[in-house]
DNA sequence: TAATACATACATTCGTGTATGTATGTAAAC
DNA sequence: GTTTACATACATACACGAATGTATGTATTA
């Protein structure tokens, strides 16, 4: 129809990344056409193409707004006035506090998860996905040496493998607390599921200090 | 052309399976055409609409080619003869040698991990996984049990908990073993990746014992 | 000869990208 | 303070290819 203010569009903008991300999570990525969130949105593609080059633009987009929520996790993990133990800890535990209570941070994980492809023509988010997994995992190492060096850890234990480990351990919990979508278990149970690798990597448990945990 | 013998028709089923595997894996599920399946096959869709009713009916059949040695896996892990701990230490070990050595579980497991939306038409897959998933955490929380009844477990390890963090570690580590294609540190490491959760579950190490180890 | 194992041809639908229309906001000219 | 000129924010329309499903053809083979 007609032209709105800026205010407005920005508003249109962000209708179409929060339909979007609905529908992208209700049927897949490749499953939904931009037909589908212009209706949904009560728009239609011309809206669509105004803002976003494309659906892979519009994807992109989608994603880029979860990152400020996580980088402020990554801040935490590498916060040097708290013992690395501990740190990691609440870094887990912070992790799930934030999939529970931001169901756009949890839509975005589930598409990324279950709802859509990454190879082909998606390879670049497979590539974007392998450097943020190695940053992160470098960023699990670099605290795990900080304790190694506080004499914290086990003999045995190697800081590179165990920050594979533990982010593994976490990437299998996601996966699993988003197919049980609404089972609690282990949102209610984290501590219990966690503290095993805790307790093989660490000598004493070290990361139970006064936790601030973020539970609901 | 003409119509062959019914080996012969058998074998173009298989080629069709094996075709349709290669490039499901590498353009995605639905990033590939029934079109480029019979291309990459040396035939027409003629030929596919012949064996599988659509491209669902053929993913399926393509899938269910590797239970047979899945559940090979299983029947070992709830061997009885074997102690419990160390049935579960040789499932984790087998079940990476399976993906080592078997590029059709490779394929299928990556296909399934990155290659596929699982929602929206494909939810049925979802389900699927869903209920796979729930019979092998009730398998690995059963022998769990079964080593809680000998006193293997620390006191404060619930055994179905146990296995929800067993079978999430398993997940996310073949994740990232998919992730790095060619990257052998996983597989080169296993032990260290996967024991200090062992050492979080159980009193002792009750898992090492003789390890007929089916590596490369 | 009848069913088989495909190949080929056809109709239809769906999705994309782009081109165009159009009404409004916005800022400068006067 | 109007008017003018242009940019904006979409909606609509169109053209094209891609993918599917089916119908039909055809040479074997049993």
């Amino acid at each position: 129809m007609a032209r709105k203010t800026r205010e407005e569009a920005e508003q249109t903008r962000h209708l179409l990344l929060d339909t979007a991300e609905q529908v992208f999570w209700e049927k897949g990525v490749a499953g939904t056409s931009l037909a589908d969130i212009a209706a949904a949105a009560g728009l239609t593609r011309g809206a669509i193409y105004w803002h976003f080059s494309n659906k892979l633009d519009l994807f992109n987009a989608l994603c880029d707004r979860i990152i400020p929520e996580l980088e402020i996790l990554d801040a935490r993990l590498l916060d040097r006035n708290v013992n690395p133990a501990t740190r990691l800890w609440q870094h887990g535990h912070a992790m799930f506090a934030l999939l529970h209570d931001n169901p756009r941070i949890r839509r975005i994980c589930g598409i990324h998860h279950l709802g859509c492809e990454q190879v082909g023509e998606m390879a670049p988010l497979l590539l974007e996905q392998i450097s943020w997994t190695q940053e992160k995992q470098a960023k699990l190492q670099q605290v795990l040496h900080c304790a190694q060096e506080q004499h914290l850890l086990r003999d045995d234990v190697d800081p590179k493998l165990a920050a594979i480990g533990l982010h593994s351990l976490y990437g299998g919990l996601i996966h699993s607390w988003l197919l049980a979508q609404d089972d609690r278990t282990i949102h209610h149970n984290l501590s219990a599921l966690l503290s095993p690798y805790f307790e093989g990597i660490f000598k004493e448990r070290y990361w139970l200090q006064p936790l601030p945990c973020a539970a609901e």
